[in-house]
DNA sequence: ACAAAAAACGACCGGTCGTGCTAAAACTGG
DNA sequence: CCAGTTTTAGCACGACCGGTCGTTTTTTGT
């Protein structure tokens, strides 16, 4: 692969992850894509063997994205416990004002119909999840949760969570934030955490 | 509209019903719907003047099922209260286990498509947030939930539960049914709910 | 039983889709 | 600068889609 082949690649990939932000992956179509890069339909294709490589490695660009932008930060910049928690969990809610998240979305298209998709994004929110959990665990660890909550169960209330105000942002608009911010807040207190900690800076 | 009109018409939406909760609203194809009921298809297409009001007819017809069969039982056989709640609750999500629930597929599917379709979609779950609400709202009447808490809030939390139930159950089976039954009982506690009334008879 | 009305049919249209194939164009290393 | 490789374009295909239309069959009311 040549430099400009993989710099057509990628700039293949960043747009058509924007797109499928906007109509989904079963939404992403060759033609346009192909216009809209000013390349021709077969151009494109011919840097993926099939429409599944193509949706699969804007799939993996958005996983990518998702440890870069969401995890990476906050366990940069925030320390371990609860700050760190809640710096992930703000960076991962502040996403859903801006743009349909392609995972939720994924989950929706594929969930029924077996393949490379659906196992990736099975896995993907395998992975999630399970670094949520981490997180969660962290916080026990430090005695800022308490110790006898399942982690796995409270990352699952997280992400139920985010899927629930993912629905509502994208049908009722951004009225949803505030629902999503106390139902964290609320969850959380249930878990022990100290009311004066639950600062979303 | 003849006798005959309207048995088949019903047929058709029966069956349509069943493919949606299976492939989706954008999954329901003209052609392979009236090869399963024997209809040719532009037969079919006769009884409805276009796609979009096919699907608007599944989906009305969905509504009512969904009103039939969860609230109108809880409502005619637990008295209103903890018990009436649950048995909602547990009505809506022991729907999970047995197929893909059309309203949330329904709500991914057109969340980014303005028109009669997302609008109705919009407007099922307005209406179903408030029965939950109302729900809620007779709980606090009979002391049994606190009285400062925001119904609302809590039905979305509700919704949330039932949105991460539901992408679970499609991507990782049975496991789900767990920690849904364990987010609504920690929820409900944290409203105030006694622990031995939370019973899921 | 019969005429009007409704329902069902079958052929067809224009359009879009993913995908193969071949040739031209562009890039790359020596 | 040139040979060899890679990238891109052009074109056509087969499949499938929603929708139209004129005809035939079935149902309905009397």
């Amino acid at each position: 692969m040549s430099i400009k082949g993989v710099e057509t690649r990628t700039r293949i990939l960043r747009e058509a992850l924007g797109q499928v932000s906007k109509i989904g992956f079963e939404g992403l179509t060759l033609g346009p894509l192909a216009d809209q890069l000013g390349l021709s339909k077969s151009g494109l294709f011919a840097h993926f063997g099939s429409r599944e490589e193509l949706q699969l490695a804007v799939l993996q660009l958005a996983a990518e994205d998702f440890r870069r932008e969401v995890l990476e930060p906050a366990v940069h910049q925030s320390p371990r416990g609860l700050r760190r928690l809640l710096a992930i969990l703000k960076r991962w809610f502040n996403r859903y004002p801006e743009g349909g998240c392609v995972f939720l979305a994924g989950s929706a298209e594929y969930d029924d119909r077996p393949g490379a998709m659906r196992d990736a994004l099975a896995d993907f929110h395998l992975q999630w999840r399970s670094a949520l959990a981490t997180a969660l665990r962290q916080c026990q660890q430090l005695g800022e949760l308490e110790p006898e909550v399942d982690v796995d169960q409270v990352a699952f209330e997280l992400f139920a969570i985010a899927a629930g105000g993912h629905h509502d942002y994208r049908l009722y608009g951004k009225q949803a934030g505030g629902r999503v911010k106390a139902a964290v807040e609320r969850l959380l207190r249930s878990c022990g955490a100290a009311p004066e900690k639950l600062i979303w800076k």
